[in-house]
DNA sequence: TTGTGTTTTACGACCTCC
DNA sequence: GGAGGTCGTAAAACACAA
């Protein structure tokens, strides 16, 4: 880039210290009337620059700002922002390739007309930028995936609640009729072992009864009622939820030979845990 | 016009790697 | 030990609402 093509914003500087502007670099030197100090192009001048050429000391006194030979003669640049061309040039490398090599570096410096120091603060400015960009899309991208987690583990708790109060439910059930007259009664009238599946005739009316409290219940898992079309063939489902277990439980004879409380503990077990 | 918040430029301190 | 990196920060430049 042509060094007179950078520009010397001097609105830029609207609000300096004291509102006035101080534009001009100091050490005995002044610009010229293309916008060059020693030779050096005054947008090109930062501090390092500053340090070879002279600078003010960080600390002046309110009288001394107020001096205008003190801008003439003292006051170093000011900072400038880099213009468009450059910073476009800049990004365009930066793209590419976020570190800087040296040879880089310089070959950046002198098509931009900027000090190759100052190239290795955009560079190192723009990493943390960038950084920080990514930082951000990061957190956002965590934290959906934690609310969407957070979302399901509410639910399954729902679940959980409600599948703790049903084995409650049908287990005071269950008690109840293995203490009711009419229930034994009915219970010995089919208690005879099945010869084939060796399940007891009062295994299979708990079995069939907890069959259908589920399924009139509507909910195996808290995800919505059961499709009755699904009830045929012996397997009742929705969604993944599925009767199969009890099924085979029943085909099993899992409550066979067992004392229907034991079956019972076992089975709100396994349910609560 | 001014106060205020944000972005950009630049630096020093410290760390890592060769 | 020097070069080049990150990190934290200062201060200028800038945007914008009141």
């Amino acid at each position: 880039m042509d060094p007179s093509a950078v520009s010397f914003d001097s609105g830029g500087a609207r609000r300096g210290a004291g509102g006035r502007q101080m534009l001009l670099f100091g050490g005995g030197g002044s610009a010229n009337s293309n916008g060059f100090l020693r030779g050096v192009p005054m947008a090109v001048l930062c501090m390092d620059d500053a340090t070879r050429v002279g600078k003010r000391p960080f600390f002046t006194t309110h009288e001394e700002l107020l001096e205008e030979e003190y801008y003439d003669e003292q006051a170093p640049e000011k900072k400038r922002r880099l213009t468009a061309e450059q910073v476009q040039l800049l990004e365009r490398s930066f793209e590419e390739e976020n570190k800087l090599e040296p040879e880089r570096k310089t070959e950046l410096a002198r098509r931009l007309g900027m000090a190759p120091r100052q190239v290795a603060v955009w560079f190192q400015n723009r990493r943390a930028r960038w950084k920080t960009k990514r930082l951000e899309t990061d957190y956002d991208r965590l934290k959906a995936a934690y609310d969407a987690l957070a979302a399901d583990h509410q639910g399954l708790l729902a679940d959980n609640d409600s599948l703790r109060a049903q084995v409650i439910s049908l287990t005071e059930k269950l008690q109840g009729k293995e203490t009711s007259p009419s229930a034994t009664t009915a219970a010995q009238e089919v208690d005879q072992p099945d010869e084939h599946t060796a399940v007891s005739g009062t295994e299979k009316l708990l079995a069939q009864q907890l069959k259908d409290d589920l399924h009139s219940s509507g909910d195996c898992t808290g995800h919505g009622a059961l499709s009755s079309e699904e009830e045929d063939g012996g397997v009742v489902s929705n969604e993944g939820c599925s009767f199969d277990l009890l099924d085979a439980m029943f085909a099993a004879g899992v409550t066979h030979h067992g004392a229907e409380e034991a079956q019972l503990a076992n089975w709100t077990s396994w349910f609560w845990n």
